[in-house]
DNA sequence: ACCTGAACACCGTTCAAGT
DNA sequence: ACCTGAACACCGTTCAAGT
């Protein structure tokens, strides 16, 4: 019990544990989060944890509300589009701090608040586009998978070891120039884009857009 | 050294260690896959396995790989988006036997031979469409991981433990009838569909045309 | 070339016990 | 209520040794 123990820390909390495990995660991965790394960091031993948390899944719930509790619910105005538009950038822009934890707010977002009001708007922009129930299910849950997607992307998240991103980029690199160039001319034109983006905010947008205009595309088709 | 072991077994080998592999990771996800379980498995020590393997994330390349074998190339023929539509169903019914490995054929297809080949006919699709390099390596990467979204979603996945997925259901169900009815009705309305599709063909089939629709809508507002 | 054996440094988690 | 201590059943991996 050293003066710089009680001093740091006071008590242990959920909040206190899932924001260290946010601050792993964002530096060197999910795997990196550990019930027994937790415990030494915040001074305490591992079964400490188990009185706040019934399970590490548990623990990695609470990481994912709490990226949740960061986002904001768009404003409802304007066209279905447009507010739907809102909606996932909302949510890609409350994934981006969180690369790593983002693949876990799948499974959250249903049992969070703000999760919730979101997938209500969302839901209420695709039956007005037209779309059945279940299609408006369907795509709602698109959107979300969508929103990790972008934010998740290998040419996006750069987190994780460096040298192992290098040398994946390396064996890709001389993968794709040992191909022949007459079978393979765009791939070797391209190479340099597939394997990292250059203008992230641009990559989110047209990501996003994309979502959108191809619901546009099939709710016009469905009127037709 | 039972008659049993040599009977079964003969030699080890790459092919037999991923076939096993994805045989665990088919009935029990990935995370029951381990080399010490696949050693017993194949009356061998966990050792042995590093003989052919140079390490688990290699074993699980392999894995992905082995997904990527039973990939079919479609007819190059027809519009581009009839063709990258083509492109990107074959990814996903090669993807379907395998949800739980689905995830790790994104590090894989670059530097995979027939991941190469319709990732090549994916950018010339593209291409034609108008998109700029930088643009169509996105788009090329967002199929992809389309795909892998459309295999591994929520409603469609119905791997690992059955009474864990239950849980996750009417804890979601309860969440919603807990809300206020006048605040979420469509919430309320499409319950059931959030948790599990009805039809999973259909659930593809759309999500590969509403992909294939967006690159339309942006394709036209290029030309615009 | 192909595999075994023993050991190391990790995991999550249970259970009983402390204050 | 909140935390500790010891123990259990697992991991991936290294290194030396066998055949």
């Amino acid at each position: 019990v050293s003066p710089t123990k009680t001093a740091t820390r006071g008590q242990l909390s959920r909040a206190l544990v899932v924001d260290r495990a946010l601050v792993i995660a964002d530096a060197e991965g999910l795997e990196a989060v550990t019930i027994r790394r937790l415990a030494t960091e915040l001074d305490v031993t591992p079964m400490a944890l188990y009185w706040h948390f019934r399970t590490k899944d548990d623990l990695l719930a609470g990481t994912a509300d709490r990226v949740l509790d960061e986002l904001a619910i768009p404003p409802d105005t304007g066209s279905w589009a447009s507010r739907i538009q809102a909606a996932i950038t909302a949510l890609v822009e409350a994934l981006r701090p969180h690369p790593q934890v983002a693949m876990l707010v799948a499974h959250r977002i249903l049992l969070h608040p703000t999760g919730l009001a979101l997938t209500e708007t969302a839901l209420a922009c695709l039956s007005e586009a037209g779309f059945t129930p279940a299609e408006s299910a369907q795509m709602a849950e698109h959107a979300l998978q969508t929103a990790i997607m972008l934010v998740t992307g290998n040419q996006v998240d750069d987190s994780g070891s460096v040298e192992q991103r290098d040398g994946e980029i390396a064996a890709k690199t001389a993968m794709i120039a040992s191909l022949p160039a007459d079978q393979y001319p765009h791939l070797k034109l391209m190479a340099a884009d597939l394997m990292q983006c250059q203008d992230v905010d641009q990559f989110f947008a047209l990501g996003v857009e994309h979502f959108v205009a191809g619901l546009q595309g099939l709710a016009a088709a469905r009127r037709a």
